[in-house]
DNA sequence: CTTGACCCTTACGTAACGTAATATTTTATC
DNA sequence: GATAAAATATTACGTTACGTAAGGGTCAAG
């Protein structure tokens, strides 16, 4: 069975153009042409294709995948490990211009008249009513009150006070990621004056005493999602962050 | 004070080519020309430029940017939160191409044969036993050793079980944002079976009792970290979590 | 046999410059 | 003042992965 350029393309998603590109960059080869110079592909060149279109997804560029193709599993392992240390820098930088941008708006703000203010949280506001009044609407019971009110209590609503958290609470995970990288020992008294701001943060969200503080480093280092949270800064950093945590609240807390 | 081409590229620490673009496209006109065709930039170009380089470090584009410095604060102020959105997005897109490696690489570890693996883990652990023997080598004292024994005891560097876990929790957190998109109340069926998965998987790290469990309901909601960790998913992430754990424990745990 | 759907190749446009190639002007040195 | 080096200018091609025509054959149905 042979499909037709438009068939093929149909059938996989992509467009015509696209399979003309791949033939012409030598990335997908039709079956055979015939002599009207028309392009017939096969099952295999469907499989291909499919296997293309996975890295494609995946973020790898045209080259990549040329190369990949004609890679055994094994060095596609390590392509793939290789990629996904790309994409966690990419977590990395794409976080740290979300806090700059934060910092950004945070000081625009400032800048703003209050009537600008107004305007401003105006649609903030507009907008989070729309919300709620959809939450009432689809489900208006007293259970989704209680969600509503869950939300006031926490208070993270409150704009300002959370980016402050946000931001304050993102240059410390980064200064303890450059004092991993400077090689500096979690118990140092830079790695503590740190985690000293680290503790002070979070006591205002929570009533910490030691034990607390370190539970609190227990569940840092055991818990899969902080795990992953972490290591957005650093692969070292939760490990760093338990064991520096730990020895401030044996050694400054009461 | 004039300042040539090289000049400023030199300051700014940009190439000469990219100030004759900025000319070009009409982003940064010299002050003026002399008469012999040489662009001349003074202060106020200068600053312009400054601007210019950190919308770019943010991610604009440079058209965007152009209508950017036309502006008024309030407006840049839109189009920061605007530009912020599309960075969140591309958070939980990069995360979500992570969470398909990982499961590729799973998948593909499969099909390799023992001595392939032995191979690629050969070069894992001698890489991990690299940054050990660094430790030990920098700061090797007895505290740095409570370091390596806390790793092992987490046993989180057991990279099957982790990778299983990791998979396992982002799928039940996507399962979740999925729910919130639909409409469906936090203590639906729905939810309650998926909130049953995260309960069995988390209970594989604690001890989870009814108080234990709805104490980490209330940590998700009030934390920040988690806060900002949840938001890759969904907005309301956390209050819904927060607020279906608490309903399937009092409802489910004894 | 016509008509419309499909096919082909060629080629320009995209973003933001990097990298020549070639020509002119300024600056420094002798 | 002559010469060389440094800096400047313009022009233009290359990069990624196609989208979007333009202009012109091919195929299947009625």
């Amino acid at each position: 069975m042979a499909y037709t350029v438009k068939k093929l393309a149909k059938i996989s998603g992509i467009s015509v153009r696209t399979l003309h590109w791949y033939d012409e960059i030598g990335l997908l080869k039709p079956a055979y042409s015939g002599n009207n110079g028309y392009r017939y592909y096969e099952e295999k060149q469907m499989l291909i294709l499919q296997q293309i279109l996975f890295f494609k997804e995946l973020g790898f560029t045209l080259n990549d995948i040329q190369k990949l193709l004609s890679q055994n599993d094994f060095d596609n392992l390590k392509a793939l490990s290789a990629h996904r240390k790309v994409l966690e820098e990419d977590l990395v930088r794409i976080n740290s211009l979300i806090s700059t941008i934060d910092k950004t708006i945070l000081h625009l703000e400032g800048k703003q008249t209050m009537s600008d203010k107004e305007l401003y949280y105006g649609f903030e506001s507009a907008r989070q009513k729309e919300y709620e009044q959809y939450l009432v609407k689809y489900h208006g019971t007293p259970a989704e009150e209680r969600l509503l009110e869950c939300k006031k209590r926490t208070a993270i609503w409150d704009k300002e006070v959370w980016d402050e958290v946000k931001n304050k609470g993102d240059t410390i995970h980064k200064d303890l990621a450059d004092a991993i990288q400077k090689g500096l020992s979690p118990h140092s008294d830079d790695v503590q004056t740190i985690i000293h701001r680290h503790y002070q943060l979070q006591n205002r969200f929570f009533n910490l005493t030691r034990e607390v503080y370190i539970g609190l480093s227990e569940l840092y280092v055991q818990h899969p999602d902080f795990k992953k949270f972490f290591d957005v800064y650093h692969p070292k950093m939760i490990e760093f962050l338990g064991e520096a945590m730990r020895y401030y609240a044996n050694k400054t807390l009461s």
